[in-house]
RNA sequence: GGCCCGUUCGUCUAUCGGUUAGGACGCCAGGUUUUCAUCCUGGAAAGAGGGGUUCGAUUCCCCUACGGGCUACCA
């Protein structure tokens, strides 16, 4: 059976580049049906940071990513925060070092930060007898140091071995472990680094499958020594490329959306806008990110997991990264929002439609079956909308200026009259009719209606507009305008 | 600097040795809609450079260039 994961750490707020990893690990999961694992990667104490954990299950629940074990579901691997599996590590710790493979160092941060003012310095087996640490010092001296200092675990790394891995998307990959240094496998406050406690953990998770972003790609060598000197096989791994920035100058950043006026957060994180306060439907952000990198939702886009699930497979898969693009994304929204049930956005977003329904009533729906194919952002709903509940607060008044190049003040009393006589489906007729006999014109009359009802010159139907709010609030924002240009 | 990974229109991508190098977003130009938006049609736009291999390379190999990642007792 697979099994994959996805491995986020509490660091702050998890951002696209985590919720594609989160995504593609899910889609191998239903595609495989297998069984997706949450597990939360904090073993670094400092940099915790307080409803980080929390925010990932609302980002998970938020897209409906379901994981079948984890720190809340359960399961029988667990625990599933590594904070909590602390004795598990000093076991494996203990068995490497009995084997001869991992050892103590009692090197001070300060001695190695000395040692790296040479730019080529690597602690590994050409200098590691230089310092102070169990395979260097006599046993007698190395214990009492032990007792004495604080220490860390090092991975002994033997010189000069080539190293074979493969990646499932990259195919092959070759390192000299001369290229390597004696990582740190526990650190001095007792908790494991991330190549340990990840190791140990895909390992006793049965971990089958290993898709993560690039960022990892690097220690890849490091991991396949430690699962060799456990003796154990590694699971296939597949390294996703990354998404850049829209610039293309580097990963992914915050500074650059906000910059840019984008999110690189599906939700919303203190005082930072996510993806869907930018207005984008969370089946549309999975949607985008899933083709960021692949191309297997590229046609026919699906935005259900499900249904993207049985498109997806790794060939479809780039190498190369990807930079994020939001003009897509809202291109992907709008084409979504007009197929979407009205009915559906209406229960889904209530807070949006409220005064539209407190109005309208009914009529409700006619209006959201029109306005949700004018709009490509759910923010820009708002806008649209506000013709069918308020009055316009301000007019376009240079536009109006110019529409009085064209036409009289006495012209407008085609509309006023039409308005008045007809029924609401009629009134378009016959303006249209008189305005042609009288040698209006009649584009301008609609510029001057449509300033009046919204007060700018985009917007909804003039005569759907009429319809929705009816003839005598037509005709109070129309003379409102009115009076205000015979003032000017 | 070292190590690793990458490189097809501006962007996301198709192509798995023989194609007029296709699509999508964006852009431009027309058209429909007697108002706005939608929509439709068309257009411009790409194989980083240099060597090989081959009858033939975008496709396979090498070099260079460029881009990215990593280089913490962070993940």
């Amino acid at each position: 059976m697979v099994r994959v994961r996805f491995a986020p750490s509490p660091t702050g707020p998890i951002h696209i580049g985590g919720v594609r990893t989160a995504l593609y690990n899910y889609l191998y999961k239903l595609k495989k049906k297998g069984a997706l694992i949450l597990r939360i990667e904090d073993t670094d104490d400092s940099r915790r940071v307080d409803g980080a954990e929390n925010y990932i299950y609302d980002v998970l629940g938020y897209y409906k990513i379901k994981a079948d074990e984890g720190p809340r579901e359960g399961g029988g691997y667990g625990p599933y925060r590594q904070s909590e599996r602390k004795e598990i590590y000093n076991k494996y710790i203990n068995l490497l070092i009995n084997k001869g493979l991992a050892y103590y160092c009692y090197t001070s941060k300060e001695e190695l930060l000395k040692a790296r003012a040479n730019k080529s310095f690597s602690y590994n087996a050409s200098t590691r007898l230089m310092f102070k640490n169990s395979l260097s010092l006599k046993k007698e001296e190395s214990l009492s140091h032990m007792k004495k200092n604080k220490y860390v675990v090092r991975l002994k790394v033997e010189s000069n071995t080539e190293l074979n891995m493969t990646d499932l998307l990259r195919g092959s990959i070759k390192v000299n472990s001369n290229n390597l240094d004696d990582k740190i496998l526990m650190k001095e406050d007792g908790l494991p680094t991330y190549h340990f406690a990840n190791v140990v953990d895909d390992y006793l998770m049965k971990i089958t499958t290993i898709i993560r972003g690039e960022e990892w790609l690097p220690s890849l060598p490091i991991h396949k020594l430690i699962y060799d000197a456990f003796g154990w096989k590694m699971p296939d791994t597949l390294h996703l490329p990354l998404i850049l920035n829209p610039s293309g100058s580097g990963k992914l950043s915050k500074r650059d959306a906000l910059k840019n006026n984008y999110s690189i957060f599906p939700i919303r994180w203190q005082e930072l806008d996510g993806l869907r306060e930018k207005g984008l439907l969370a089946g549309v952000q999975l949607a985008y990110i899933s083709q960021l990198g692949s191309s297997f939702n590229n046609d026919d886009i699906e935005l259900d997991v499900n249904k993207m699930s049985k498109k997806f497979s790794f060939s479809a898969l780039q190498k190369g990264g990807a930079r994020f693009d939001f003009e897509k994304a809202k291109s992907i929204n709008q084409k979504a929002l007009s197929k979407i049930d009205s009915s559906l956005l209406i229960s889904e977003h209530p807070k949006v439609f409220k005064k539209l329904k407190d109005r309208l009533g009914d009529k409700a729906l006619k209006v959201v079956d029109l306005i949700k194919t004018r709009v490509s952002l759910l923010t820009d709903l708002q806008k649209e909308l506000t013709p069918f509940v308020l009055d316009p607060v301000e007019f376009d008044m240079a536009a109006v200026k110019k529409v009085f190049k064209s036409i009289n003040v006495e012209d407008l009393n085609i509309i006023e009259e039409n308005i008045k006589l007809n029924e609401t489906h009629a009134i378009k007729e016959n303006i249209y009719r008189e305005s042609k006999e009288k040698n209006v014109n009649f584009g301008k009359l609609m510029q001057f209606l449509r300033i009046s009802l919204v007060g700018s010159l985009s917007g909804a139907d003039v005569f759907f507009i009429i319809e929705m709010i009816g003839k005598n609030v037509t005709l109070q924002r129309f003379n409102s305008l009115l009076n205000k240009t015979k003032k000017q």
